[in-house]
DNA sequence: ATGAAAGCGCTAACAG
DNA sequence: CTGTTAGCGCTTTCAT
């Protein structure tokens, strides 16, 4: 209709340098009138490029993940890139399933998080995949991926130490007793806290067997023991509510009697009276890494294969009213 | 490899009836020995299926759009399916820009929840769009589109229903006081419930500017009033915090004193002490009744345009320690 | 700067 | 039942 080569539609398409402006004005032109559009399919089959990213979380209805999504979403959106969202739902068939179809689907790069670090299936696959991946808070020796690291141990610190100048020095430390990278650095951090500040780590933490079980009985038995924990560090929503209900149960008053640190903001830490102080990262940012990471290997400016690049993601302690000066 | 034509490949591949034992013996041992992994871009092109569904929802982090979604990527990943997701924000730009994305990267189908429902332009390019789309709980008036439609009035007049047994008849409505089909149809079946009952609707109903602001001065300055409520439904989980902060405040009891009712189940409310009886759908069920829809017109079995479907959600009461009989 | 032409990796129609 | 062949709608040399 434009009068011009397939090719030069193209190249008016693919905003290339040499084309004349006569051309580019007759093929715009054309292109309103049909309302043409471009077939994503085609261009992806011919260009070897998808412009989108395979996203594997454990569970999008985790709402850390979600914002890490929503973020990530909008980051990629404005470079032209979509998101394919899988479970993982940490089953170790289920996320080589998933990354299998994002090889077959021809992503441009992979973001993820696999329940299990270690598995050899899982390695090994990741190394057959031709595209660049980033993990999102794993170590996965063996693989040469691109990783954010959430630093787990010097955000637990500068908890730990703000508790300690308050005069806390049992804190107890509930969380979800998973194998994987978050709970490990944060055990780690607490306990090094306690080095640091020449002391040995008490013997206050909770596992928990679910992120969503609850640890009302074992934080009353601290808390009615002999040596009863004067703070807290709690993770997740669910730990912390019931963790919360422990406490008020014992008659403490939130921060006269007891302090609270949660990891991880939401509605209900901020709502919550008092509001709770938090440990927590900024999605934008991490997202805003993920992007750099990905695209730099795209473009070639980070060269294909090795080294893995790594990127040290900060906390914020976040202070409100939870935390006060021990009794 | 195999010593066959790629058509015959492309038979087995593609599970056709007519292939000979031995032959498809010997491709699939080739496929095997080779790690042949076939180009579903290729495949897109040609079938014209690109075996993904859209996906558009405001925001990702409300729990109720992540449960959603995490049933429907179960639901259609069983089929072979995967879902591109977008954030639509209830912003109406954003939203064309997601559903031209999704027709121009040529989904099989879409599944969406605009903000605006009267906004034509979303009307007009909902039109346009080639594949089947499936509303969420959203009326679009002069679009084909089916719909899946929560059934907000008979859940709002089962929970009336509920607290008026008990001897409620001042029953408080606390939501966000948005455009959109779930509010106006939560308020239509709290008014319904009380004509019913024959009773007139009291000036009870709390409307909160945003989904994260807080009920808590509003609910105060009615149970401080002169005929304050004894009951409450409350939807989300931030206004049911501040809500609750609001009760206990005034020295009022859950449930001696004063019923909670909450829409949409979560942690929370689980959690809570008491737990909190919930309104709530069941999203395995929704997800199935999309998966059903949009499969259909996928496989022919529905007619290709007219007339539109649709598919009443029912929403289950879940009784819990919250609500009690009027003191 | 532009046009012609060769495919990207498949599927599907057709012939045998 | 199997092989041959023509594209799907683009991008990208390669000439000109």
């Amino acid at each position: 209709m434009a009068g011009v080569s397939v090719g030069s539609a193209s190249r008016v398409l693919n905003q290339t340098p040499n084309v004349s402006p006569d051309v580019r004005k007759k093929v715009e032109h054309a292109m309103a009138q049909l309302q043409y559009q471009p077939s994503h399919t085609a261009r992806a089959l011919r260009s070897k490029s998808s412009r989108t990213i395979g996203c594997m979380f454990s569970d999008i209805t985790n709402p850390l993940y979600a914002r890490a999504f929503r973020a990530l979403e909008d980051a990629f959106r404005a470079e032209g890139y979509m998101l394919l969202l899988a479970h993982g739902l940490n089953d170790v068939q289920r996320e080589l399933e998933s990354l299998r179809t994002f090889q077959m689907r021809g992503m441009d790069g992979v973001i993820c998080a696999p329940g299990h670090e270690r598995d050899p299936q899982l390695v090994a696959l990741m190394n057959s995949m031709s595209m660049p991946i980033v993990l999102y808070d794993r170590e996965m020796p063996g693989t040469h991926a691109d990783a954010l690291l959430f630093d787990h141990v010097r955000g637990m610190k500068s908890a730990c130490a703000q508790l300690f100048e308050l005069g806390h020095e049992r804190i107890a430390l509930a969380l979800w007793n998973a194998g994987s990278r978050p709970v490990r650095k944060r055990i780690e951090g607490y306990r090094a806290a306690y080095r640091t500040a020449g002391m040995e780590p008490p013997d206050l933490i909770l596992r928990q067997p679910t992120p969503t079980s609850s640890v009302y009985e074992d934080l009353l038995r601290l808390l009615e023991g002999p040596a009863p924990p004067t703070a807290l560090i709690a993770q997740g929503t669910h730990i912390l509510v019931s963790a919360l209900r422990a406490v008020t149960r014992t008659g403490r008053r939130i921060p006269q009697d007891f302090s609270v640190v949660s990891i991880g903001d939401s509605d209900f830490t901020q709502t919550h009276e008092p509001p709770i102080g938090v440990l927590r990262t900024d999605a934008e940012v991490v997202a805003a890494h993920a992007k750099t990471l990905l695209l730099d290997r795209l473009s070639g400016r980070t060269q294909i294969a090795y080294p893995p690049r790594t990127v040290a993601i900060p906390y914020d302690l976040i202070e409100r009213a939870s935390w006060a000066p021990k009794r």
